[in-house]
DNA sequence: ACCTGAACACCGTTCAAGT
DNA sequence: ACCTGAACACCGTTCAAGT
């Protein structure tokens, strides 16, 4: 408890009230409190839960931790957001809002490869995101992106049936990307993923390929081989 | 309630106990009552929860409801499994557990295409479970098809980043197929999606592309998507 | 060995009440 | 209009105790 206790203002400053702690510019060593340190507007849920969702992952935000963070009881938040699964709708559209939009030039290829490359890199870099993918993405930041996805894809001269197959391809392509790249992430131990490569190693009867030729291996990073594969979709879709 | 109250058994049945309530076989109708329904193990654990999710969806998943449907007291579940994490861990590697591994024959292509459409439908069979893949897939059943979908990229001849590329494509692919297919099929609710395709509509200077080429166009199915994408994919992995 | 009952430390959310 | 406080109906999990 930072703030100040609630004290009766009855009595007037007639009275001995030894130290003149009545004095409105004396009171509580006169530091200038605010009373409240800002408003409480959804933006500034938004950018606490994110935060919150940053620094402890997707199981511990609570809505009273969250109100903790913004020195206010957790009912009022209530005020700001319906529920907590609409606040989590908005923070994973939020995140999806740091995706930088290229500028449409002349080379869809190009375009396609930067949009889709930000994309996973702006959930990995919240990798409590993919988790939250339980509803449909129909936010306003993920249509946009969707919106200039497909949007080059026609420019690229696809429709009809080809035009959706790749849609889905390429959108399926990074949400799974980011949703197997996260759960890595995630136990940043990594001690963790030598155990899971031991793991997979001992039972090499059972899983003779993958022990030798390395589901798990270090050779290649994600990056590199997410790259590797999403070059070879897009030679594919526009050649 | 459907058990027998507890009842003092000290007294003998010489009382004047009308209608002899007190005979073993004349006792509550005579319905010779299990004692426990079953034995509670591991394995009725799981096939509960399973059961239980698809009634009710991850959300709804308790570890009290799920003793309510086993008929123990929620606290006898811990002495099965340690937590609801690792019971929901358990839960994901079971729904993977139905997906058949094709027989090996001479066609990598065809086996891998049958892994992946079976791998797809069994997680929209259980569209709760695409939401629980917070975590690294490193039970049984996953290891055991991982190990045969590489397997077969390495009968088609891959090797090296080529043959890590290719896994984790095919890998990301169908993960995200599941995850985004389930998220239409969580909300079964058919007026949803003609809500979405309205909304979407209803922005067509936002959205021109996917408002007129069709985002969630319901002209082809996702199913249908799904399989020529794949194929897209698979020829350009095994040309 | 396996299960119950009580208890602990939490949750999300509603709602009257305050300012 | 915006926030607090109290309250409700839950949670997951631990642990002593029963059989």
């Amino acid at each position: 408890m930072t703030t100040e206790e609630t004290r009766e203002s009855g009595s007037p400053p007639t009275s001995a009230d030894a130290g003149g702690s009545d004095v409105l510019w004396l009171r509580e060593g006169g530091e200038r409190k605010q009373r409240r340190a800002a408003p409480l507007t959804l933006e500034r849920i938004i950018d606490a839960a994110v935060a919150e969702l940053d620094a402890h992952g997707s199981e511990r935000l609570t809505m009273r931790r969250l109100a903790q963070r913004l020195e206010v009881t957790s009912t009022a938040l209530y005020w700001h957001v319906s529920n907590k699964d609409d606040l989590l709708d908005i923070a994973l559209d939020h995140v999806i809002g740091e995706v930088r939009i290229p500028e449409p030039g002349p080379e869809p290829r190009a375009a396609l490869r930067e949009l889709l490359l930000g994309w996973r890199a702006a959930m990995l870099a919240h990798p409590w995101s993919p988790s939250l993918l339980g509803r449909p993405l129909l936010g306003p930041n993920v249509l946009a992106r969707t919106e200039f996805l497909q949007a080059m894809l026609v420019r690229a001269g696809l429709s009809g049936k080809e035009l959706a197959t790749a849609t889905s391809l390429l959108v399926d392509f990074v949400i799974g990307a980011a949703m197997n790249g996260a759960t890595w992430r995630l136990l940043d131990n990594p001690a963790v993923l030598a155990k899971a490569r031991a793991h997979i190693t001992g039972l090499k009867e059972l899983y003779p390929t993958l022990s030798t030729y390395g589901f798990v291996d270090g050779r290649w990073s994600q990056d590199e081989l997410f790259h590797l594969g999403l070059d070879q979709i897009l030679d594919t879709l526009m050649r």
